[in-house]
DNA sequence: GCGACAG
DNA sequence: ATCTTGTCGC
């Protein structure tokens, strides 16, 4: 019996992703500033990554790859792109970026060479909160050597990190209930002015992998920011606050909402 | 062996 | 990720 996916070659992709790994710049790569002076040079335009599945009537696992482009402060979408795909294989933890990263790679070249070329590009998924330090995020940023930065709806269970824990915490910051002291002290939530919560993932190895954010005071599921290449976590904080109008920052939700609009109109045109 | 596992 | 309508609330 022939596996569904015996194509599949994971010791390749751990190779690839140990050796893109030692690639990646987690420091800011660039000039600009989100909240920038009068003699600095400002974040204008911010992209967003995104991929909608489905499978169509000859079993095929359809897929349509999304790049939005936004402009700061507005938010207003200036540029979008998307790319039909045939998905060859289906999907591993772990191994987000083998399926996803082609596209993206497609997407962000076509994108260098127009005026809209983001300053840097939220991806649907994680960086370097991942197994081996290299999720699509870092995967797509190093490749296409541009700033990127992870945002995940769903914790990946890495260095001791459970989802369980972090909304615990983030709970009792809320309701302003004393923090459980379970992980140490090292990830205590802060409470900002404007209801939002942040709290960084410290893995037990004691390494910062990330940051779990709640928007606003009306969201109880926060999303997960990390570092994807070529940008700080700091800064990566400001680049995703300041995109946030829902749960999900605004970029990648665009990019989820026209990818999956798209793909509905290709597959019911018998595509 | 058991549980966990981005999209 | 996707299969899926209405509904409660700001």
């Amino acid at each position: 019996m022939q596996e569904p996916d015996s194509g599949f070659d994971s010791a390749a992709w751990d190779r690839q992703q140990v050796e893109i790994r030692s690639k990646v710049i987690t420091t800011d790569t660039f000039t600009w500033r989100v909240e920038a002076g009068v003699s600095q040079d400002k974040l204008r335009l911010v992209g967003g990554l995104d991929i909608s599945f489905r499978v169509d009537q000859s079993e095929r696992e359809r897929a349509v790859a999304c790049l939005v482009v936004l402009s700061l402060p507005t938010l207003e979408v200036v540029h979008e792109a998307t790319l039909n795909l045939v998905m060859p294989h289906s999907y591993r933890p772990g191994y987000l970026a083998a399926r996803e990263c082609p596209a993206y790679m497609q997407l962000l070249t076509a994108v260098k060479a127009t005026p809209f070329c983001p300053q840097v590009v939220l991806v649907d998924g994680f960086g370097i909160l991942h197994p081996r330090g290299c999720g699509s995020a870092s995967h797509v940023g190093v490749l296409a050597d541009i700033p990127t930065i992870g945002v995940g709806k769903n914790l990946l269970h890495v260095d001791g990190l459970t989802e369980q824990h972090v909304r615990c915490c983030m709970r009792a910051a809320g309701e302003g209930t004393r923090i459980p002291a379970a992980a140490g002290d090292a990830m205590l939530p802060t409470c900002h002015p404007n209801g939002s919560i942040t709290m960084p993932l410290v893995g037990l190895s004691g390494a910062t992998l990330g940051m779990a954010l709640t928007a606003n005071a009306g969201v109880q599921k926060p999303v997960y920011v990390s570092i994807g290449h070529g940008i700080s976590l700091s800064t990566a904080m400001e680049v995703v606050r300041c995109c946030c109008l829902h749960r999900v920052p605004e970029p990648i939700r665009q990019a989820d909402i026209r990818s999956r609009q798209h793909l509905r109109e290709l597959l019911d045109a018998g595509v």
